[in-house]
DNA sequence: ATCATCTATGCAACCGATTGCGTTGATATT
DNA sequence: AATATCAACGCAATCGGTTGCATAGATGAT
């Protein structure tokens, strides 16, 4: 068996509580006792049992990351997963763990998502916002958690940090006119979705006066952002100018426009949401509103710890977004 | 304070041993008892203090998936992404939480990995080949891990999952010659990764008699990759079909083969490794070598499973790929 | 009727830390 | 010199379960 403090203590000479103290530097310990206790530390090999820590401290060291994947494609979402490694490195940095678990695909229950907080595997938890409308947020309590995204719904006053949707569109928009596109129109993404909404909205609140805001949904497929935008294309006044609402949307109406015949950024301008990698390596490479991901995932993270030393009451955080911009909507 | 284990025996009359037994389905215990201490958990809303467990037990009840992402860009990589989903499925449905890791950027010490292990965080780790090599295995002992692709060296005997790359070149290789092309070449990658020096391998010994193998290594980079092709076609006898090593680099070689007046698939056949979900939308779409991500991840959770619970040796497991024929490599 | 078996449950040690309280000796205060 | 103060450390309870051993009662075998 590993070491444990009462052994390091047993041939450091000293009691246990003197091991844990140095261990958390908690107390006054003279230096002759701590070089001790380093040696037989060093001597035996040993290494704390966070377990035994935990239990006794109540703390368990780790938070969790939770997730709405529905498919491995989901989850793959870049959006997600460059958060995701800047919640890593913020944890890491507080000596904490981070738990990933996905409340999709839970074998017909949510409940393993609710017991990483009632079993006490995690100190805060970080939400997205699907899950904010369960009942799981009616046990929460004071339970430390930050949404990763605004929510849709839900109780008023939670944490939560979000990019400023509102505010990427109309930059977008702005952009467009810049260009001297005129017509303009967003495509992609489902309207029950609360991030598509406030896009919209700042899109609409964006447009020159008089304008007509024209919004075409589509199933999040590349398939149906191509059929869509032909589709709005074809109709007695067609834009100049979409706003697609993600990388799939982009690419889907980029294909399907220039198979028709249509010049980007000539005739059509393009802008994404999302500067996705491959943004910049299609033909032409695609404007992109940026999201700070790493920005979002660091807040995230701070915020959550935040409220886990209750050093600060809820609250809620919005980023601003950029443009970048590239040939897609380059027309000056 | 959330109601224990003994909160529970005094209000269902028994002793709290029994209200254990009960939770762990161990012991023969009366269906009446049951039901008086089913009450109680009810009435109390009992959840059990999984940190306590797992000091009596001796198990975390979580494995740990360390990777190594140089930046948010390479955590992203779906590639990781999509197996980490998979891990995620099955160690959930075996009831076990999985803690995620980066070794990259670890500040200044590694030291955090192996911490999940000696301060007995997880039971089992599942590793990138690149910190096998690391002084981390040599403390691992009889520790339960897994290798997530075939290490480049370190120690004989350990257990590995990963996707056959020698066979999924050779696959591509005789997709090429079936469809006409003739004198191929691989670009992309690093010399020094051993998947990499896998994959040519395959290529190699799929090459008819007498061809000649040319090999066009890059920095990674999209920009490269485009670089690189259009020097090879550069050459006195250039190549008519590009295996190539990623993604990043099918994009960019298509792109600059585009942009130089060659035709794709007429006069250049595409094939790239790993069906990237984007793979189907470039122009021309690309033929890919599919690597079944989700079954990656789910084998090597499972051999992680197998190994904690100690029920079998160390073994490794090579998946076969299969080749998704589109337009990028279509000339018959 | 006696003894072995088995079922159902209690008892208490233990897992490996943390921590409030108490004690001891040394230094500072007046 | 007597007392207050404080640094340094020991003691033992505690965190919330798990589990080997013991035991009482019920059942079965001979």
């Amino acid at each position: 068996m590993a070491a444990t403090i009462h052994d390091v203590a047993k041939l450091a000479g000293v009691n246990p509580s003197t091991v844990s103290r140095v261990l958390n530097g908690k107390a006054s310990i003279s230096e002759e006792t701590k070089e001790k206790i380093y040696a037989a530390m060093q001597q035996l090999d040993y290494h704390m049992n966070s377990v035994a820590r935990s239990l006794a401290s109540g703390l368990s060291g780790a938070i969790g990351v939770v997730m709405d994947a529905q498919d491995a494609n989901a989850f793959s979402n870049e959006y997600f997963s460059r958060s995701l490694f800047a919640i890593e490195q913020v944890a890491q940095a507080m000596g904490y763990n981070v738990i990933i678990a996905n409340s999709a695909k839970r074998a017909a229950n949510s409940a393993s998502i609710e017991d990483l907080m009632l079993e006490r595997k995690v100190d805060g938890l970080i939400l997205p916002p699907s899950t904010v409308k369960l009942a799981l947020l009616k046990k929460v309590g004071d339970f430390p958690y930050v949404v990763l995204g605004q929510p849709d719904i839900g109780k008023q006053g939670a944490s939560w940090v979000d990019v400023n949707n509102e505010q990427g569109a109309a930059l977008a928009v702005e952009h467009f006119y810049a260009q001297g596109y005129k017509h303009l129109a967003y495509i992609g993404g489902d309207e029950s979705a609360g991030f598509v909404k406030r896009r919209i909205k700042g899109y609409r609140g964006a447009l020159n006066a008089g304008s007509v805001a024209m919004v075409h949904f589509t199933d999040g497929t590349t398939e149906d952002a191509g059929y869509v935008a032909l589709e709005a294309m074809n109709t007695p006044e067609p834009p100049d100018a979409f706003l697609c609402n993600d990388n799939l949307t982009a690419f889907g109406a980029l294909k399907a426009l220039k198979a028709a015949g249509w010049r980007v950024p000539e005739q059509i301008g393009l802008v994404v949401f999302d500067n996705y990698p491959l943004a910049a390596y299609t033909d032409p490479p695609l404007t992109a509103v940026n999201v700070d991901t790493a920005m979002l995932g660091e807040e995230t993270a701070r915020l959550l710890f935040q409220r886990i030393e209750r050093r600060v009451t809820n609250r809620q955080t919005m980023l601003c977004t950029s443009l970048i911009e590239r040939e897609s909507s380059r027309r000056m």
